[in-house]
DNA sequence: TAGATTGTTAATCGATTAACAATC
DNA sequence: TAGATTGTTAATCGATTAACAATC
């Protein structure tokens, strides 16, 4: 089969989340594609599509079993079948990773965790012990994990993907704000929030601008040096 | 001027962030569309586009200024008008999100933080004393705050909002995995970090039913209840 | 001048939406 | 049966890429 485009699996999350919720609350057997794009904001024709790409079947008249809906998109992600991860890079938003209760739903549960940094060595965060960055390879190796979550500094974070991949990683999730380099097959999903912080940042300097005129252009020569990012 | 779509927004900051990197290393002073494009994996023509749409001018057979760039791309998004921001909801992520240096570069200043969680009122988290939640509104109105970021638990998400804008809130920069309503006008950007788990997942998955095979398909009927979510 | 690069118009591609026959 | 909903094909829309004249 076809894989499954990203802007696919983004609305089938959206159909779940949304499906699981209201399931929750209310006793709803079946769900017509009208209904659910119309809460979501999603052509029914879509909707339509989605399902049948991941094998669906509505019936006539009635439209889609809610049950075999979540059903056939836990398959489809493999929620139901957990897979260990490891955490490298225990600072603040590791630490807030590690505590987070809501992605073992998802199958991820974090087995480990590990940093540089040796006063944080040691540590107990979430249950986990934090590990130096050098048992990091072979513990990989010895529990043959696939999947990594990446926290560390832009600084190292290539030295350690590269570490990662030789002991058999097949999949980083990225919160550092930087590109990494694989070798093809590898998944690398970059989770980059300023990006996000972009988007709000823009809509308010719009804002400013209708309010208060636009800045002067500055005409000067630009002599002003960029500074470097790192988030 | 027509607003640009978040899709040009986001090769914006690529481009941002890869210039503003090399040229902290490097003594570059021009660069063409080619060289980008190729470095970013973005069409020629698409970056020549963006810029154009940013009114940046390139110089034939000499590409366009570094450092011009950077000035139009931070003028676009206002980094250098920076705005104060609360953070509501102080649980692990808010903390992560509150002690991020990164942030100030693109102009987001956290001036306060309120939790509804008592045992969290009064803690000094990054320099900022936790308020609580009831001092949140006439502080927004006082400060004359447009920008908060929301790491609430989702029971409260809503509510919290409702606040936000009635208090003159016009930008949610939203960590809480749920969809909020709001007024015509107030920006809600969402950070569902969920949707990219979702997309690691996939793709192990995939990994793995290569290797073992499909699962077998379950042709009993489905009566294992819906979970609800709370990521 | 010749050649490299921009800016812009035209062509392609892919994703979304509309239309409608098939189904129950 | 009549009517509502699915599944699928066709049409539209928007974004990306190709082509090329204008520029220095």
């Amino acid at each position: 089969m076809e894989p499954l485009r990203p802007v696919v699996l983004e609305r089938l999350m959206r159909y779940y989340r949304y499906l699981s919720e209201v399931t929750a609350r209310k006793n709803i057997d079946t769900i017509t594609s009208a209904q659910l794009g119309a809460t979501l904001h999603i052509d029914p024709t879509q909707v339509r599509k989605d399902f049948g790409a991941i094998g669906l079947m509505g019936i006539s008249r009635v439209g889609y079993e809610v049950c075999e809906v979540c059903r056939a998109i836990r398959l489809v992600f493999g929620f139901d079948r957990p897979y260990p991860a490891i955490l490298v890079g225990a600072g603040h938003l590791g630490k807030a990773l590690l505590s987070y209760p809501g992605f073992v739903r998802y199958g991820l549960r974090f087995i480990a965790a590990f940093d540089n940094d040796p006063s944080k060595v040691g540590l107990t965060e979430a249950g986990l012990k934090v590990q130096g960055i050098r048992s990091m390879k072979p513990f990989v190796r010895k529990n043959n994990i696939k999947m990594a979550v990446l926290t560390t500094p832009v600084s190292v974070s290539q030295t350690i993907t590269d570490r990662l991949v030789s002991a058999g990683i097949q999949a980083i999730w990225n919160f550092s704000p930087t590109r990494l380099t694989v070798p093809e097959g590898v998944l690398i999903r970059n989770e980059h929030i300023s990006l996000g912080l972009a988007q709000v940042a823009y809509h308010l300097n719009a804002l400013r601008t209708e309010e208060n005129g636009e800045l002067p252009t500055l005409d000067q020569p630009c002599d002003e040096p960029c500074r470097p990012e790192d988030l």
